[in-house]
Order: C-alpha cells, then structure tokens, then sequence
DNA sequence: CCAAGCCCACTTTTT
DNA sequence: GTGGGCTTGG
C-alpha cells in the first residue's frame, strides 16, 4: 500500500503522529480523536513504508481484546505479514518472553500464573505459615502488589510505609518472604510477578536485555496514562537503546489509580525523554459538541498540566437528558422505557444503546426491569468467566498436569467434588512432604498409592492417614492415571502411522495432548461433572455447566490444534506433549471472559468498564452525590480529580444521546439512603441540559405534600409518621418553620447524633448536611429521613 | 468429614 | 441483598 493511501483522510496532527516514525512520541489522544486510527496506521506505516519487519514492532494495549482488534486493523491494511507481531497486552508479552525465559529466573517454563484469588490463597498459606490471622490475607497482598506494581521492593515500601508514620501490617517481611518462595515451589508467578521479573531480568542480565532491545526498535503503548511504574519502567528498558517509543493517552482519562497506575508516567514523559515529540488531537469525530462541552465542563474541574479543548466539525445535537427519579426501581423503570422509545422513535438497535454506573451492584434493578420487558442485554464485567469457581475447578484439574509442582491447584480440586479428603488429611499430606523432603503434593499422593504409610506429626501428635482419604485418593487418581494410559497409547498410534489415531484421541496428529479432550475426560472421571449435575440448585447448575461448555469450546480453538514444534517460547516443556494444554492454561489466565456478541442486545456495565467504547446513546445512572462521586474516593488522594476523569470518560462514551439519571432515594447493600443529585450535573451548564422528573418522583413526591396536610389535621398519627411530623410540616413553607437549622442536634435512627452544618429548603426537599459523631458527614432529605430534633 | 447455618463486608479492577 | 468464609452440630 501506498503512503498517501495510509496517510489519506487522516488531519493533520494524525498525520504527523503517523509519519513521525524515529525517537519518542508523545501523542496526547483526546476522547474519541481517532487515536486507534493513529496507532493502527502508524504500525502499517513502519511495515508498508519504512519496510520494517513486524518482527521489530511490539505494540502494547491494556486489554486482550484490544490487541485483537488492533492486531486484525493493522492487517487490513498491510495483509498476514502482520501475524508475526507481537500486539499484546503487557502481562501476556511479559509471559511470552519469561517462558524462554523462566530457567534464569528458577523457573520452570511451564510455570503457572496465578490470578489475584490463588494469590490469596497463598498468602493466607503464608500467613499460617508465619502464625498469623488469615484475615489480614487482603492487607498484606495488596501491599505486595502495590510494591511490585510501583517496581519498588516490597521491603523498601515497608522502609517508607514506616518513616511516613503509616501502619505497617506485623511482621510483613516474614509473610512477603514465605509468600515468594511458596510461589516459586509452586513453579507460580502471580500476575505482578510477570511483569517485575522482567523488569528483574533486564536490569541483572544485560545480555536478555540486549536480545530484546534488539528485537523491539519499535514500542508503542496505547492507554498510557493507564500505566503503572513497573510498565513505564519496562518500556523506558526495552526501548532505552533505539528510541523509538511511541505512547499514545489522555491524561485526562487516567482512571486505574487503585490499580498503581501512575498519572505522572504520561505527565512526566518528557522529562524522562527530553527529546520526545508531543502531538495533541483535539478534534473529535464522535460526539456532539454539546456531549463534548458538558464533558469539557466536567474535567475543567481539575488542574490539567496537558489541558485539551475537544471539538467537532459535527452538530451540536440533542440536549443532555437529565432525569430525577424516585428510587432504583423507579430508575430501572425509565432507563427500561426510554430504551423502548429509542428503539422504537429512532434508527438505533440495542447494540447502539449502553447503561453505565459506578459500581456493578446497581446492575440488579436494571436486569430485572430489562428481563421483564424482553429486552435484550449483556453484563460486561462483573465475576468475570475465569474466576467462576466452576472455572477454576475446571483449570486446577488441568495444571495438575500441566504443572505438577502446583500445590494450590491440586488442594484446590483434591477434594472437589467431596472425596473425604478433608482439612486433616490434607495437612498430614504438607507436613509428609515437607518431611520427605519431596517436590509436590502430587508425588505425595502417588507414595500414598504404593505400600507406604504416610503419617505425620500434627499438633504433637503422629497422625496417619485414613482409609477413606486413601481410597478418596485412589479415586482422584484413577482419572489421571487413566489419561495417561491414554497418552501413552495414543502417542505409540502416532508413532506408527498419524492415521491411525482416533478422532477421540487425546493426541493430536502433532503429538500434542489436546486441551479439550483432555479437560473433558478429567471432568467426567473425576466425577466433577457428575456432583455438579446432582448438587445444587437446578438454575446455577445448568449456568455451569454451560459455562464449563463454553471453556471447552474455547479450549478446542484453532490454535491448540496447530503443530506448536515452532513455539519457541515453549522448548522448554516436559514432557514435550503437553505444549498445548500449557499454551491453552496461560491463555486461560491471561484472558478477560471470552464474551460471546450475540447481537441486539443493551450493554450494561461500570464507568470503568466503558473506556474505549462508543455508543450513540449513553445512561449513566446513579448520578448522585453519595454515589459519584463516590464518597470514599473523595477522601483519597487525588481521589475527586480520578471521579471527574471517570465522569469524563463516561460522557464522552456517547456520540448522539446522553441520558443522567439520579435517583431521590436508593437502597445498596441492603442500606437506604436519600441522595441529592451528583455535583457533577451541576458542572453542566444549563444551556446543554434538560431537567425532568419522572412520573413516579412527582407522585411520590406530591403525595407526601397530601400526607403532610392530612397529617397536620389529626392530632399526630402513628409513631411513625409522628417522629417525622416535627421536620415535615415546615417543609411547604421555609426554614425557619422546619423547626431545624443550621447548628442544631439530630438524632437518626440509623447514624445517631449529630450537627447540622448545612440546610436547603426547596420545593420538595430539604437537603441538610449533618456531621455525626459515629459515622461522620451525610447528606441526607430531611423530607425522608429519620431524623428528629434532640 | 461434611453440610447447614451464621456473620460480615461491600468501589472501581483492563492483567 | 448476596456471596464467601468460618463455626458448629451431626
């Protein structure tokens, strides 16, 4: 293809972020500004035009499917040559290159990559270890990880923790150690592992990170302002050497903080390479301009280094619909019909219609509105696929093969389904092991099946195994054992003739044990599936079981029938048949759910979720202020400035139509609270925004006025209503009638006592901020509330 | 050893 | 309102 064909119908600032092709490159991609457009044309640039060979070209993208989508985008434009590049997301390169890698480390090439709950597992196993409560397991993982994540030593963080006079959990070296080494007899790294051990490997080994400076001349990084220290750190290595490192981001989207995401990587760019290139895009070709200056208005609230201005040559558009409602259902009810009316008014398809709120629990009362009324929708995000325990089951009892030294994959499924191979048994099994000095549980087992007799001293006590642990073992077992009679039987068809392999094989025509076969077969003769079928409750039964068909669906894909001999990265593997079932677990882990797009359907799913999605028409529901922001993040850090990123994301998601909803009163975890609209929609300037109430709001709310006038004409009513009479009445009129002011002591039923620093009268409400001595500051609709003078 | 029942906690989370 | 983790009684 041709320059001025990769080139055309691109603006000028796309243009040069496309042909600037040698040294840094900062691109500064507004919302919706054709940044994908940019990175795509500017790999197909580096191969058609400069004749780079895609080997030389690593291209960095957050989310599997991402680098799916960028990887077939580039080969529309330059053909199948663009299969040999690597376009992956940070985790799964790092695994790639510690695969071939791994022995260097002390590993094993077929480690496994434990997920954040397995990472749990093992530090509450650590925490044991050291004599600790189990139940700090969250505290000392997440401060392991955040050191990793911020490419500092866990120790060093501790150090620092200590001179800022923080809490520093007890004896966190002694966990943070035990926690390491029991990883690495697991042959394991956890997701953090895979990228500060390449960090670890390019700054102890100069010459690995020679070979990859030399393979990647060309870096790019998309959502960089996503990026967390270790990730700068390992790109600012790779790419030390040839310069070429192009990010592309929005600063002002930066929205992982919690995830160690550094906003300062992007901010501090070109401090760190003085001689990058910086090419904003400020024109957007997917909102209206009254979408993109009520998000402008948003993010004007914080102090914006890289400050951009977005805007269209296109329509100014419809006005924001903003709509107070009554409750969640109320909430659900109209964002339900609303949905209708655009399907029905407008050329728009469910796929073109997405709901967006701040955390996944309001998800609840919209499923079920759009249920009853037969409406279409997927949930994205949420309990993602591969940390559904039938799921994970599935997997533990195929690492059992695929890495025997994975102790926390054989406790985890040993007893599932019940084999009578409880608590006890299992620590006599460690404890032997450890005696015996042996590698692995698995071995453990094995011994258990000859003569031997395992016992072991627990609690002072020296104490054998049972029999029916034992012939629960024997069961377990008996469904490995017989696959491998399989392999070795397959494996002699295949050395006579390929032919002569069954289509039910378990070896491939490549000598490969196929991962679907395989995890069928262990599925069925562990009686797995059978306990599944007959326990539980019919419902989330045959949920399971659909998705345990789907992970077997995934597991048959293409690429693990291929003949993987040329899979460098795997020469390592013993056996060597097992390539497949290992490729097809580090997939596994490294994928978010294999999300099937069935058509016609509304996307539901959080703030978060939304970045880097577009849809003509947009909800955001729960615009309230004890919910987004959300109250806790106020007290963060930083933590108002990530919300308004997280408002700003949300709005510009929308191309034509933008719907907020708030809702007067919502019940979240079981909890009622009575919000006031998010001061977020008073950021919005009137001119881009219609204010309405739903139906119910104003009934809800006119019946309430009714009441009152009734209430006042008897003398009290019931108990109830008579503890609200005292601050009800006065609300038709002002203030000074409520009989509440600013200054007075409350009592509610739920928070106790406290103060009242603020009140506002209107129409129906009578918003008042009131400072508990328990629970702090609320703001709460004195209309509702239980609140009482004292 | 296991199943039922109790208690708690609970933002977001690309990997 | 719900799920995970722990305790307790069979």
């Amino acid at each position: 293809m041709a320059t001025h064909e990769l080139t055309i119908g691109l603006n000028p600032s796309q243009k040069d972020a496309v042909t600037h092709t040698v040294g840094p490159l900062l691109v500064l991609a507004g919302a919706g500004s054709g940044k994908t457009r940019v990175l795509t044309h500017r790999i197909a640039y580096l191969i058609a035009e400069k004749g780079i060979s895609p080997y030389q070209i690593l291209a960095i993208t957050f989310t599997k499917k991402a680098a799916e989508e960028m990887k077939e985008r580039v080969a529309d434009l330059v053909g199948p040559k663009a299969e040999n590049m690597w376009v992956s997301t940070f985790h799964s390169a790092c695994a790639r290159m510690l695969r071939s890698k791994a022995t260097l480390l002390g590993y094993d090439s077929n480690y496994n990559i434990y997920d954040q709950a397995d990472s749990k597992t093992l530090t509450k196993e650590a925490l044991l270890d050291v004599g600790l409560d189990v139940k700090l397991a969250g505290t000392y993982q997440s401060l392991i990880s955040r050191a990793k994540n911020e490419a500092k030593n866990p120790l060093e963080l501790i150090e620092e923790l200590r001179d800022f006079h923080n809490p520093v959990p007890p004896n966190f070296e002694a966990v943070y150690k035990t926690y390491e080494q029991l990883k690495h007899v697991n042959n394991a790294m956890d997701f953090d592992d895979l990228l500060s051990n390449v960090v670890k490997l390019f700054d102890t080994r100069e010459e690995t990170l020679l070979e990859y400076q030399n393979k990647f001349k060309y870096v790019l990084v998309d959502e960089y302002q996503d990026t967390n220290p270790v990730q700068n750190k390992l790109i600012t290595q790779l790419s030390r050497e040839h310069r070429n490192i192009c990010v592309v981001g929005d600063p002002d989207q930066s929205i992982y903080a919690f995830r160690a995401a550094d906003i300062r990587n992007i901010l501090e760019f070109e401090n760190n390479f003085p001689d990058a290139t910086v090419i904003p895009l400020e024109q957007n070709y997917r909102s209206t301009q009254i979408i993109l200056d009520a998000a402008n208005s948003v993010i004007e609230q914080n102090n914006r280094p890289y400050a951009k201005n977005l805007w269209t040559e296109g329509e100014m558009g419809d006005q924001i619909s903003c709509i107070q409602v009554f409750d969640e259902k109320d909430e659900a009810e109209v964002v339900g019909k609303e949905i209708n009316n655009l399907e029905n008014l407008q050329q728009v398809t469910l796929d073109d219609i997405a709901v967006f709120y701040r955390t996944n629990a309001q998800s609840r009362a919209l499923e079920e509105v759009l249920t009853r009324n037969k409406i279409n929708y997927k949930v994205i995000g949420g309990l993602r696929f591969y940390e559904r325990k039938e799921i994970k089951d599935a997997l533990a009892y195929l690492n059992v093969i695929g890495n025997p030294l994975d102790d926390l994959s054989l406790e985890r499924v040993l007893n599932e389904p019940t084999r009578g191979i409880g608590k006890g048994a299992r620590a006599i099994l460690k404890k032997y092991k450890e005696d015996k000095g042996l590698q692995s549980l698995y071995e453990v087992l094995q011994e258990s099946q000859t003569n031997t007799v395992i016992s072991a001293e627990i609690d002072g006590k020296e104490k054998q195994l049972s029999n029916g642990a034992l012939n629960g073992i024997k069961k377990f077992l008996a469904a490995y054992n017989s696959l491998f009679e399989l392999v070795e039987h397959d494996l002699e068809l295949l050395q006579t003739s390929e032919s002569n392999l069954k289509s039910m094989s378990v070896i491939n025509e490549h000598g490969n044990l196929c991962p679907q076969r395989t995890l069928s077969h262990l599925l069925i003769e562990t009686g797995y599936l059978a306990s599944l079928e007959t326990n539980g409750d019919p419902v989330t039964t045959a949920t399971r079981i659909e998705n345990l068909s789907e992970l077997l669906g995934a597991a048959d894909d293409e690429q693990y029938k291929q003949d993987l001999s040329g899979y460098e990265e795997l020469q390592g593997a013993q056996p060597d048949y097992l390539k497949a079932v290992i490729l097809f677990l580090n997939n596994s882990s490294l994928t978010d759910s294999s999300e099937h797009h069935e058509g016609g359907s509304v996307s539901l799913m959080s703030l978060h979720s939304s970045k880097g999605l577009e849809y003509p028409a947009v909800f955001i529901m729960g615009m309230e202020d004890e919910l987004f922001p959300f109250p806790r993040a106020i007290f963060e850090d930083g933590g108002l400035e990530e919300e308004h990123r997280l408002a700003y994301v949300g709005i510009t998601r929308a191309e034509k139509k933008l719907y907020l909803t708030h809702a007067h009163k919502r019940t979240l975890h079981g909890q009622t609270t009575y919000n006031i609209p998010s001061r977020f929609v008073g950021y919005i300037p009137d001119r881009l925004i219609a204010h309405t109430k739903s139906h119910k709001f104003e009934t809800e709310m006119s019946e309430r006025v009714s009441k009152r006038h009734s209430n006042e004409s008897r003398l009290g009513g019931t108990k109830a209503w008579s503890s609200r009479d005292s601050y009800e009445t006065p609300i038709q009129s002002n203030a000074d009638q409520i009989g509440l002011r600013v200054g007075d002591s409350v009592h509610h039923d739920m928070f106790g006592n406290g103060v009242i620093v603020e009140l506002e009268v209107t129409e129906y409400e009578a918003i008042a901020t009131i400072n508990f001595a328990d629970e702090g500051q609320k703001t709460l609709d004195l209309s509702w509330a239980p609140v009482t003078k004292i």
